[in-house]
DNA sequence: CGGGAGGTTGACTAGCATCAATATGGGTGG
DNA sequence: CCACCCATATTGATGCTAGTCAACCTCCCG
């Protein structure tokens, strides 16, 4: 559509290559797809709930949660979606959203019109099943998501997440110690790990003084990964970032590219 | 494979076509699956945690949980399969299993080969996409799990645990009152909610003298649909139950069977 | 310089966990 | 058919984690 939207596109590709093998053609064809930049301020809802879209919405910029709530209007965090993801691409099959994305500080969106990602399924079938395969590491996290508010304390739920969202922010975790770019509330963070905004406070005051990690407005300052990680208890397979080419299955074996 | 696999692949089927539109070739692809049927005893792991598994479970009776744990060994059920689910599909493009699969009462399952999946998703390229969005109402589900382990109190957790699987079991919610089979234990119910089987114990007590609903060892009794729904905040939309026809998507056009 | 969103801290409360004791009931072996 | 056993259910007493309420601070932005 506009000539941006291949460099936005990129960073899509990439994810999607970790995890799958993928043709030339189909990967021309990822490139290829229309989109609309658009900017979305903080605490902007750019997808409601009950809404019916017609685009799916990939992240280029900032972070973006997935929120639904409960009956007392408490909110609850979901997903935080990073640059790379495709937030919701699960409306390709179920344009009706069931639950609202925001954007957590100010980020920039590639807007998919479906009937894109539609016909270039149907044109590469091998992407379906791509696509599919990049969604079921998005219900893995989910998964691990209830683990973390069913059956962790506080320290652990927030030490849990900052080490998950570190590692697929792409930080240089073997360092150790490092800083990482992360622009989230502490209310923001109580959300995403159904504590109060107070508590996370709390929390996070005891991972500074404990010497593990600083949370600022703008950044996370990681001191000792090892520790961290051990409060989390994260172990970071269920993110599926280590996969060996051998070991990138490829279930449609050609892709028949329908013209 | 053997004579009753397609007996008990059609609630598989049925589940498939509420929600997708299969051709004829897509209907006998899918009941021509092959499958070894399996009976399993109740607390058993029939896929244990980090294990490759080179087939999909069909769940055809019985309940089977998805099991995690954090590192004190406390356990967390993040998902309930039931009879017509796949409860693993994901291995098929993730064979690396990231949770274990425990049946929670004797269970029947039919085991299908990936290879029998990637063949016939190669064959009809819509089934990809049809099994795809199944998974997605999957993921919604673990959406709605976080919500609740997140952001509701006991009572509320366990109402919607039992309003979610009176739904997806069939039971006739129309009628106010009712009862359908429910085979789980109160420690069960606890590693699924994220409580304790003590406070489960509590909760169900008040459900019972509440008159909402009764949780006997082998079923469930609802008193009072209504209440229970508002007690536990439940609105079935997110189970995708009551797509209209015209609503059930199709992106692959046409199956272009390759044979 | 004023206002508002977000961060910080303290005092108190409540919901659920923990520990412990007893009851129940289905299954098994004698 | 009965006695026993083990898993599960039930109930009470007590403690702790996180919630609630409230005050004040800090920083950024207009």
């Amino acid at each position: 559509m506009d000539a941006t939207a291949s460099t936005n596109l990129q960073p899509f590709l990439d994810r999607l290559a970790l995890r799958s093998v993928l043709t030339d053609q189909e990967r021309r064809a990822i490139l290829g797809l229309p989109g609309r930049a658009r900017q979305v301020r903080a605490n902007h809802d750019f997808v409601a709930l009950g809404e019916r879209v017609d685009h799916a919405s990939l992240i280029v910029a900032g972070l973006v949660g997935r929120f639904e709530q409960n009956g007392e209007g408490a909110r609850q965090i979901t997903a935080i979606h990073v640059p790379g993801d495709m937030a919701d691409l699960h409306s390709v099959v179920q344009p009706q959203a069931t639950s609202a994305l925001q954007a957590l500080c100010v980020a920039t969106i590639l807007q998919i019109p479906h009937a894109a990602l539609r016909s270039v399924t149907a044109r590469h079938p091998a992407l379906a099943e791509i696509l599919w395969r990049d969604s079921m590491v998005d219900a893995a996290i989910l998964s691990q998501w209830i683990v973390n508010v069913g059956r962790r304390d506080a320290k652990a739920r927030i030490a849990h997440l900052l080490c998950e969202l570190a590692f697929r922010l792409g930080a240089p975790v073997s360092l150790g110690a490092f800083s990482f770019p992360f622009q989230v509330t502490q209310m923001q963070l109580a959300d995403a790990t159904g504590l109060t905004s107070v508590h996370v406070n709390r929390v996070l005051k005891s991972l500074r003084e404990g010497g593990l990690a600083e949370v600022g407005r703008l950044e996370v300052t990681v001191r000792d990964w090892d520790r961290l990680r051990a409060a989390g208890e994260f172990d970071p397979n269920y993110l599926q970032a280590d996969i060996k080419p051998h070991e990138r299955l490829r279930i449609v074996q050609s892709s028949h590219a329908v013209t």
